[in-house]
DNA sequence: AATGGTATTTTGCCTGA
DNA sequence: TCAGGCGAAATACCATT
């Protein structure tokens, strides 16, 4: 008689990613997510409910502190209120009072500052839902701008400039392989205006921006390449492997040193799908990795003369 | 047709006025 | 902020398999 094996409950160690069956899932913030592709695989939700139990009106009253927590993604943190004027009867004093902090509360919305803060975190938006990111990427850029906006680094800049840049900044932070031309193709302003945004607040807020490690683009590469051509799904898992194991030969010996880690990633793509006899030509890897055919060639030849690869 | 080799141009990064 | 120097990458081309 066959005996049914209990499922395990799957734990975040042992969970695989959807789309790139990479095994680096891990939990970020509020968020499990890919390291390697960076697709969300879980957003947790946030119980926007209190936390405490009433027993009685009284009790509502006194522990309730009502509201979703704060973001940095909306201008005014997601505190959109507007005061209302009250039906009960206060006295005079107290009336003018909460006149007078009417005005300034709907004056404060309308400040350039304000109106400038509200457009850009509108247009982070816009970049984050145009490059499919996460949530969390979508707060820390908005977190990146306001710092820069506090600083007063926006002052000559253009608005969407510094959106991009923000955006950019937190897929570096990160290590989420997102491109600079990546992110000005969906932005409104030009490569070079994001480059000098970015590279302002680089130098103004002294923010460490960890550098790009080729593995990052290891997962979207081999599936570039899987979009491109029949494989089978243990060709996919081998080749990705496989890659893995040539960066990290790469870089053991220094061989990332001054090269662009795409062409890393292209080169040991092409020596691994060798290795698996999967007939790839030179620019079949680079096309999808935006590495030239010849880059691919010198890549793969120096990676495969110094770790002793036959090819 | 893919790959290898090489010469030339372009590109990106750094550095020092 | 710019010019110029530098190495990597891209491009162009031809030879070899």
């Amino acid at each position: 008689m066959k005996q049914r094996v209990r499922q395990t409950p799957t734990t975040e160690s042992e969970s695989v990613c959807e789309e790139c069956e990479s095994d680096s899932v891990s939990q970020q913030g509020q968020e499990v997510i890919c390291e390697d592709c960076g697709l969300v695989l879980d957003e947790y939700n946030i119980d926007h409910g209190p936390e405490w139990r009433s027993f009685n009106a009284q009790d509502m009253d006194e522990k309730s502190r009502v509201g979703s927590p704060l973001t940095a993604t909306m201008h005014d943190r997601g505190l959109s209120t507007v005061m209302g004027h009250s039906e009960e009867n206060i006295s005079q004093k107290k009336q003018e009072r909460m006149d007078r902090l009417r005005e300034w509360d709907t004056r404060s919305k309308q400040t350039s500052k304000e109106r400038g803060l509200k457009f850009t975190l509108g247009e982070i938006q816009r970049l984050v839902s145009a490059l499919e990111l996460s949530s969390s990427i979508h707060e820390d850029a908005a977190t990146v701008f306001r710092e820069a906006h506090r600083e007063g680094l926006a002052i000559g800049r253009s608005f969407e400039g510094m959106a991009s840049a923000s955006v950019y900044i937190a897929c570096r932070r990160n290590q989420i392989p997102r491109t600079v031309d990546e992110v000005s193709q969906v932005s409104r302003v030009e490569k070079d205006k994001v480059i000098g945004s970015y590279k302002k607040m680089l130098r103004e807020m002294s923010l460490p921006i960890p550098p790009v490690e080729p593995e990052i683009f290891i997962s979207r590469f081999v599936n570039e390449i899987r979009n491109r051509h029949d494989m089978e799904p243990w060709q996919l898992y081998e080749l990705r492997k496989a890659t893995k194991n040539i960066v990290k030969q790469s870089k053991d010996v220094g061989l990332h040193n001054g090269r662009d880690p795409a062409t890393v990633v292209a080169g040991a793509i092409y020596i691994a799908s060798k290795k698996l006899d999967l007939q790839f030509s030179q620019s079949e890897v680079g096309e999808p990795c935006n590495v030239n055919e010849v880059s691919v060639r010198s890549m793969y030849r120096d990676q495969a003369d110094e770790l002793m690869y036959n090819v």
